[in-house]
DNA sequence: GTTAGCACTCTCACCTCAAGAGTGCTAACA
DNA sequence: TGTTAGCACTCTTGAGGTGAGAGTGCTAAC
C-alpha cells in the first residue's frame, strides 16, 4: 500500500516540490546521496529532519527519488529529473555575464566559419563542464557552386564547392592520360552548364552527356568523343558526390570535453562511458535525434533511460537544433551524467544554438 | 658493488638479450610483472628458473629491468624498451596479411582525400590497439588556386582553395553593401592575377592594389575607386589567410582509439591519461616533434621519459613523418603505454606512412 | 657454470569490526 | 492533524589483521 501523500494540495504539494528541487540541486553539486539533515541544514526549509524524511518518503513513493540502500540519502530518479526540468528549473536564459563570455570566445575566431562548429562544442564543454557536441549544418539539397579539376596523369583530382554545406575533395581515375588543358575545358563547360543545380538536376542531365559522346557520326576513338565521355563521367561523379553529401545524415560530430564527463564520480573507471563514446561516434544516432527534434530554438532534454540506445541510459543529453529547416540544419548540445545542472545546460545550449542560427543565416543568406 | 655479469661475451651476452626480449614480449601481453618460472615455462630457454633469476638480476643491475617490489617479477624500464627497439625488435615490415587489411580499409574510401587523415588515425588505432594519431599534410608555402566571393549584404563570404593544403572558408566585412556582380568581377580579376602565387608574392602586390584605388585623378567616392579598394582589401585578406595557413604549424590532429589506451590496465581510472590527452590537444607539441624528425620514411620511437613534456612520461609514441620535405609534410603514429608492442607498432606506422606518402604524391603531383 | 632447496619478503584478497550516516517508526506535542 | 524528538535498525565504509601465493636471493651441491 502506497503511503498517502502528506500534502493536501494536488498530486505534488508546493512543499514537496521545494524539497525535490533542493534534493536535486544538492545532489547535482555533491554527487552523494542527500539526507534529510543536510537538506534542513543547507536549505532554509523551516522544517525538522523528521518531517523532511516523511516528504522524502512520499517523493520516493511517487518515483521521483530513490535510495541506493537503506541507510543512504536520496538521489533523484530519471523521472525526478524530468519533473525538475519540466516544472522546477529556473529560467533557462543564460545570465548576461556568461552570454558575454561566449560571445567573446566566438569573436576570437570571428570569420573562420569552418571553426565555428568545433568552437561550439568547445564552448559548450567549458561552460557546462560536461561534454559539448555540435554537428555541422547539413544542407537540404546542395547545389553546385564551382568545380575544379587538376590533372595527375591517370588521375584527376577534383574540388567540388557546393553552394550549401561543406567542400568536397576527391579523385577520379581516368582511363587514359589526360592533360590539364583538356581537364580545364571540361571543368569550364561543366561549371557553365551545371552551376546552381542540385544532385537530382545534374543526374537528370548525365544521360544526355553520355549520349553526346556516343552519338552517331562521331569517331568513337577520336578526341571529341573521348572528351565528351570524360565530361559525362565527371558530371556523373559530381552528381554522386553531391548526392552523397545530401544523404550523409550528419557529416561529422564535433565533440569536446568528453574528459569532463570521464571525471564525473559516477563514471570513475567504469566502462559505461566507453560505450557511450562509441555510441556517439555512430553519427546515425544524432541524425535520428535531429529528425525527431522540432524546429530550431526549442531545447530538447533526454534524460537517462529516455534515450533509446541502451548505452545512453546513464547519461543525459541537452540538445537544440539550429539552422533553417529546408535549407540546412544541425545540432548543438551537451552530454553529461544524468546528475547534470539542467537549468544551466539548457540556458547555455539555447544561447549557443542562437549563435549558430546567426552563423547559418550569414552563410546561406 | 654491482654484480658482475655472468656472461663472458661483451656488455650484454646473447643469453641475456634473449631473456630480456622474452621478458619484454611477455610483459607486453600480460601486463603483469614476469617471474623466472613463467619465463622458463613459456619460452624454451633450456635453463632453470634459478639461472634465469641470475640473469634477471644482471639485467636489473644494467638498468634494463626493474622490480615493483621484492616478491614481484621483473618489468622492463624505459631503457629496457629502448634497447629492445634498437637491437631486439623483429623486422618492422608489416606482414602481408595486415598490409592487405589496411589497403582494403583505405580502398573503401578510395577517392575521398579529406578522409584519409582521419582514416589513418582510425586504422592505426584498430591495427595496434593503441591510439592512432595523424596530422594533415602541412604545405610549405601554399599557392592560390582559386577564390570565390559571395555577396551577403555587408558581408562577403569567401572560399579560398590553395594548390596545397586545406581549403579555407571565411567572411570579410565590407564597409558598404556590395552586389554579387561586383564581387564576381573582383574575384575574376584576382583569380586571373594571383593564380599560383604564394602568400609572400600576393603580399608584395597588395600595395600596388591600394595605390590603384587612391591614384590621382580618380574620384575617390566613385564606383571605380571603391571597387579598386575592394580588390585591395580582398587581396590583402587572401594573403593573410594563406600566410596563416603556412604558419599554422599543424592544422589539426586527428586521433582515434584513445579509449584503447584508457583501457590499458596501467591507466585504469588514473588521471595520468587525462593529462596526456590534454597535452595532445596542444598541437604545438606534435609540431615540435615533427620539426625534430628526420626525413620521411624513418620511424621515430619516443619511450616514456624520453618525451620532454612531463605528462607524456608514461606513454610511448611511435611516429613517422610523411610527405615531401619542402612541399607538404605531416605525421602519423601511435600513442600507447610504454608497454607497447613496438615491433608491430613500428611496422604498422611505417606502412601507413608509406600510404600517406602515396597520397601526398597524388595530391601535389 | 648450473641447479635444487629454502628462508624471506611483499602483495592481495578476505575477513572482522567499529564508526558513522541516514532511515523508518512511534509516541508526544502544538 | 500536522510536526517533532527519540530511538532502534540497517547498511556502508575504512581500518586493521591474517593467510595464501608468488617470486626473489642466497647457498650448497652437482
Amino acid at each position: 500500500m502506497a503511503r498517502r501523500s502528506r500534502s493536501a494540495s494536488g498530486p505534488l504539494g508546493a512543499r514537496a516540490q521545494a524539497i525535490l528541487r533542493a534534493v536535486i540541486e544538492e545532489y547535482v553539486v555533491s554527487a552523494t546521496p542527500v539526507g534529510s539533515a543536510a537538506l534542513v541544514e543547507r536549505y532554509r526549509l523551516g522544517l525538522s529532519p523528521a518531517t523532511v524524511r516523511g516528504v522524502l518518503a512520499d517523493l520516493e513513493a511517487a518515483g521521483l527519488l530513490t535510495h541506493p540502500h537503506t541507510s543512504a540519502g536520496r538521489i533523484p530518479t530519471d523521472r525526478g529529473y524530468r519533473f525538475y526540468v519540466e516544472s522546477l528549473a529556473d529560467s533557462t536564459t543564460l545570465p548576461a555575464v556568461e552570454q558575454l563570455m561566449i560571445r567573446h570566445q566566438f569573436g576570437q575566431v570571428q570569420f573562420a566559419t569552418d571553426h565555428w562548429f568545433r568552437l561550439a562544442a568547445t564552448t559548450l564543454a567549458s561552460m557546462t563542464g560536461s561534454a559539448g557536441l555540435a554537428t555541422a549544418a547539413k544542407p537540404a539539397a546542395a547545389r553546385l557552386r564551382w568545380l575544379d579539376l587538376v590533372a595527375q596523369n591517370h588521375l584527376a583530382s577534383f574540388i567540388l564547392v557546393p553552394r550549401e554545406g561543406t567542400i568536397k575533395q576527391g579523385q577520379l581515375s581516368l582511363h587514359r592520360p589526360v592533360g590539364q588543358s583538356e581537364l580545364s575545358r571540361v571543368a569550364n563547360r561543366l561549371n557553365a552548364e551545371l552551376a546552381d543545380l542540385t544532385a537530382a538536376a545534374i543526374e537528370a542531365r548525365v544521360p544526355a552527356y553520355f549520349a553526346e559522346s556516343a552519338r552517331p557520326g562521331l569517331d568513337h576513338d577520336g578526341p571529341q568523343a573521348r572528351e565528351a565521355a570524360l565530361v559525362a563521367r565527371v558530371a556523373e561523379r559530381i552528381a554522386r558526390t553531391l548526392r552523397e553529401s545530401d544523404a550523409a545524415s550528419i557529416e561529422e560530430v564535433y565533440s569536446d570535453g568528453l574528459l569532463n564527463v570521464m571525471e564525473a564520480p559516477e563514471f570513475a573507471q567504469s566502462e559505461k562511458l566507453r560505450r557511450v563514446f562509441s555510441a556517439l561516434e555512430n553519427r546515425a544516432y544524432l541524425a535520428d535525434l535531429l529528425g525527431t527534434m522540432s524546429g530550431s530554438g526549442r531545447i530538447h532534454v533526454f534524460i537517462g533511460h529516455e534515450n533509446s540506445p541502451a548505452e545512453m541510459r546513464d547519461v543525459s543529453l541537452v540538445l537544440a537544433s539550429y539552422g533553417r529547416p529546408g535549407r540546412a540544419v544541425g545540432v548543438v548540445g551537451v552530454l553529461g551524467p544524468t546528475r547534470m545542472a539542467y537549468s544551466h545546460a539548457m540556458g547555455t545550449v539555447g544561447f549557443v544554438s542562437g549563435l549558430m542560427n546567426e552563423l547559418v543565416d550569414h552563410m546561406y543568406s
